[in-house]
RNA sequence: GCCGAUGUGGCGGAAUUGGCAGACGCGGCGGUCUCAAAAACCGUUGGGUAUCCCCCAUGCCGGUUCGAGUCCGGCCAUCGGCACCA
């Protein structure tokens, strides 16, 4: 070899790990500028609650996200690595509460327990860069960011129906409902109307749907969750009007070309005509009876397909503008306000949950669509008819189409003024109002003549108070406070009070990756320059748990800050892995199924390079991963294996070099590794398929085991093998290179080398197997000719006794070649 | 109910463009070394069987093809998401 290093023969890694861990924080290895002339990759995960202790999932995460980033840096980008904190939440004020700890407390605690469990794993992180989205020099520019969207019409306030939890007595996120029933303390949760902030996000449904297509680096699992979320629709409101009082009644339809089939109307039971249409008349007690009554249904029950549809007449009819027809009003269960216009039009003849209604309340039924193929009878229907075909009893749209009846009916609508064409979508507007202490505030004041105003800018940030006293009442300690609820107006100089809520912590983890470009800059949320030539995240890489919430707020931001400036990209994830879950005993790792595997005990016994090695091996980055204790001893063997191949390489001088003549043996391992070079970078590259790369660089070291034993061995092959296989193995066992590699008698770092390129010339063999075939049934393998042609190919398997054997006495019918791989006799 | 994913040895998984099914690892079995064991190394390991020969085998049934884990049609199971969206 090079130069006999000093190598142990034992392979520690205990003390490698923290030797290196030291080593590139004091050379600041990982850290990272814009550079001119490089090109950039800006490898992302999705950073981490501070829960205090890492999980198998992060551990997951992040190896996946480390390998990225080594090999997209050895590969010579200019790779931006951050990491940080997604700091705010609920969990920090529930231990307030509980153990009378000050979240900030908390929080940073569990940061530096979390920092310090990251480090060793040894992931390539610039530290410089780490971000706390609940530090004041974060959490200020989330608040500015706030202000930008206040002033571009973006921000607003509403009175809305939140989840209420009354057992805590607070207003609960959708994310911490579960069931229908509080996370915490297991309540029925209810529906509370309170003023509430809101993100316009439904300004960019459009686009947020448009502009999935040019995201083909995202699984389309996480795009047709996104689709269905947004959930677009196409068809037209039309006006009804109340047969008394002329008012508009709108009601939204995908099917108006139905409109002549309409035999009643359903209004939500929240909807403000019910009160109108009921009062003072005979239906005014059961009809509110009913209302009550349906309110108190639990969410869950309200919204399953299972529930019975239930509905009140409620004494009124409404006149339908096309045909002057007059139809009852109802009240209904499965209307839902929210949605459209919080009123339907009932078309039972063509509409599964009207033909059930109908049938139940024994409401008219007509037919106006009739199939081709058949005819349709009325008391023959069992269900409803939704498909295709001819427009009948609908005055001049008779005969039509009912495809082109859709339109046409649409037209008219508009064109008569008795409604319009609309677009509608299931996303809502985002709720961003928390009733918590432990969140970013939202940067507002109300003042007593003024009203609600904007902080200024120069004013934030608007900071959280220190030393709160938490008292389980559920409600924002911030109303508590004086010296923070009190403040004066900066208009006109009276007295003025804070908004006391804070905004949703995903708000924060929406613009995280555009802070990270330039985290320490204390007078912009970043430098536009910086971003430009940062953004967007090359790679992505995160649980599928956020397809949905955040990353479809982290898109809205993107694309809301593009409008406004700041940034120069419309879409901030170029390319998303979403990493499958760890399992352990087939079911995900829980404290009550008691089947957690703890990281931070397998890398104390195993090292962190083994931990992340096997958690690479057992499955692609997708799939969910079985969690094997055996697995992980194997990992641990392997590590071993290649140690002490090495070892003895570098300690053993008796191997002789056998010259430049390369010996049948020296090819095919030269051969070897190059194939290795070729299957490890595709797989990594293209494939992100780490689990085979890994059994790639295992079957190098198998191969290189038997050659340990011949007779002549080429020294400077072996070099140029080993060497390799230790960069080979950089990416995945950090530190474990690194010590190798110096031990090779290489200066400086193996995470600084050039990735290895293969050599085309070293890949081909000159003999080659070849699959005899008859029937397509394999029969025989022999070696031949690399070089041979299809028809010399041909020839040789021909004469071969096998082949022979089963041509004789039969008739060939063809044979088929493929050159390099079998020929297939087909014989009679 | 709708949408999507997955289904391959005892287990995790591989087979990238339709071309040798089971790479690699775990586990098992046998051996070498050892007083012995562990570790390590070597060999073996889908099932059947007449045991270097053939048959069967990638959830099930059928199809296309010289050839199907891979493509097509129809089912079944498991997991995940959405779930009265008018």
């Amino acid at each position: 070899m090079r130069r006999l290093a000093k190598v142990q023969e034992r392979y520690d890694f205990s003390g490698i790990e923290k030797k290196w861990q030291q080593n590139w924080g004091q050379q600041s290895l990982y850290k990272v500028e814009e550079r001119a002339g490089k090109q950039k990759y800006y490898c992302l995960e999705m950073f981490p609650y501070p829960s205090g202790n890492l999980h198998m999932g992060h551990v997951r995460n992040y190896s996946i996200g480390d390998v990225v980033a080594r090999f997209k840096s050895m590969r010579g980008y200019n790779v931006l690595h951050p990491m940080g904190w997604d700091a705010f939440g609920l969990p920090a004020e529930n231990a307030a509460i509980k153990n009378g700890i000050p979240p900030a407390k908390w929080t940073i605690a569990n940061i530096h327990n979390m920092r310090s469990q990251l480090k060793s794993m040894g992931i390539s992180y610039d530290w410089d860069r780490e971000v706390a989205t609940c530090l004041p020099d974060y959490y200020k520019w989330t608040e500015w960011l706030f202000l930008q969207l206040y002033k571009n019409g973006l921000a607003y306030k509403k009175k809305a129906h939140v989840n209420w939890c009354p057992g805590c007595a607070t207003v609960l996120a959708n994310e911490q409902v579960v069931d229908g029933a509080c996370e915490r303390c297991e309540s029925i949760v209810e529906k509370k109307a309170l003023e509430q902030w809101f993100f316009r996000i439904t300004d960019y449904a459009q686009e947020l749907l448009d502009s999935l297509v040019d995201l083909p680096g995202w699984p389309s699992k996480v795009k047709t969750m996104q689709e269905n979320w947004i959930g677009r629709s196409e068809g037209a409101e039309i006006y009804f009007r109340a047969e008394k009082t002329g008012e508009r009644v709108p009601v939204y339809t995908t099917r108006q070309d139905t409109a002549f089939g309409v035999t009643y109307l359903v209004l939500a039971p929240e909807h403000p005509l019910v009160e109108k249409l009921i009062s003072g008349t005979a239906y005014e007690k059961p009809v509110r009876e009913f209302v009550k009554r349906v309110q108190q249904m639990t969410e869950i029950d309200r919204t399953s397909t299972e529930t019975e549809k239930e509905g009140m007449f409620t004494g009124s009819y409404v006149l339908n503008p096309l045909n002057n027809e007059k139809v009852p009003v109802w009240v209904a269960n499965y209307v839902l306000l929210e949605y459209g216009t919080g009123a339907v039009m009932g078309v039972p003849a063509h509409d599964e949950r009207d033909f059930a209604f109908a049938k139940k309340y024994k409401l008219p039924i007509r037919i106006v669509i009739q199939p081709l193929e058949r005819e349709l009878v009325l008391e023959e229907m069992t269900t409803a008819y939704t498909e295709e075909g001819i427009m009948v009893n609908s005055a001049d749209y008779n005969g039509l189409p009912n495809t082109q009846g859709l339109v046409k009916v649409a037209a008219h609508l508009e064109s008569a003024g008795f409604g319009k064409i609309k677009i509608n979508f299931r996303l809502r507007d985002w709720l961003i109002s928390r009733q918590r202490f432990w969140g970013a505030p939202i940067p507002i004041i109300y003042c007593e003549k003024c009203g609600a105003l904007p902080v200024p800018e120069e004013d934030l940030p608007v900071m959280l108070p220190p030393d709160v006293e938490f008292k389980p009442t559920g409600e924002s300690p911030l109303k508590y406070i004086p010296e923070f609820l009190n403040t004066k107006c900066h208009k006109c100089g009276g007295p003025a009070r804070r908004e006391t809520d804070t905004m949703d912590t995903f708000v924060c983890s929406s613009w995280y990756f555009l802070r990270y470009t330039d985290p320490k800059n204390t007078g912009e949320a970043f430098n536009r320059d910086k971003v430009d030539y940062w953004m967007n995240v090359d790679q992505y890489i995160g649980g599928v748990e956020h397809a949905i919430l955040h990353l479809m707020y982290a898109r809205f931001f993107t694309k809301a800050l593009a409008d406004f400036g700041l940034v120069g990209v419309r879409e901030p994830f170029q390319n998303l892995l979403t990493q499958g879950m760890v399992l352990k005993d087939g079911s995900k790792m829980s404290k009550s199924k008691g089947n957690v595997v703890s990281p931070e005990e397998i890398i104390k016994k195993y090292g962190a390079d083994t931990a992340r090695l096997f958690i690479l091996f057992a499955a692609p980055p997708e799939r969910d991963l079985e969690w094997s204790d055996q697995g992980v001893e194997g990992s641990y063997r392997f590590l071993n294996r290649v140690w002490r191949l090495i070892y003895n390489y570098i300690n053993d001088g008796k191997k002789i070099n056998t010259g430049a003549e390369l010996t049948p043996a020296d090819k095919d391992l030269r051969r070897l590794l190059h194939t290795t070079i070729k299957k490890v970078t595709d797989d990594i590259e293209q494939r992100f398929n780490f689990n085979t790369a890994i059994s790639a660089i295992m079957e190098l070291v198998n191969g290189l085991y038997p050659y340990r034993e011949k007779e002549r061995q080429n020294m400077a092959l072996v070099q140029e093998t080993i060497d390799n296989l230790i960069i080979l193995l950089a990416p995945f066992a950090p530190h474990f290179s690194e010590e190798l590699w110096q031990a090779a008698g290489h200066e400086g770092s193996v995470h600084l080398m050039p990735w290895p390129v293969y050599s085309e010339e070293a890949l081909a063999a000159d003999v080659i197997e070849v699959v005899l075939q008859i029937n397509g049934k394999v029969r025989d393998r022999i070696m031949v000719d690399a070089c041979l042609t299809a028809e010399e190919l041909k020839e040789a398997v021909m004469s071969i006794d096998k082949a022979k054997a089963a041509i004789d006495g039969k008739q060939v019918i063809k044979v088929i070649t493929v050159p390099g791989k079998l020929v297939n006799i087909v014989v009679r």
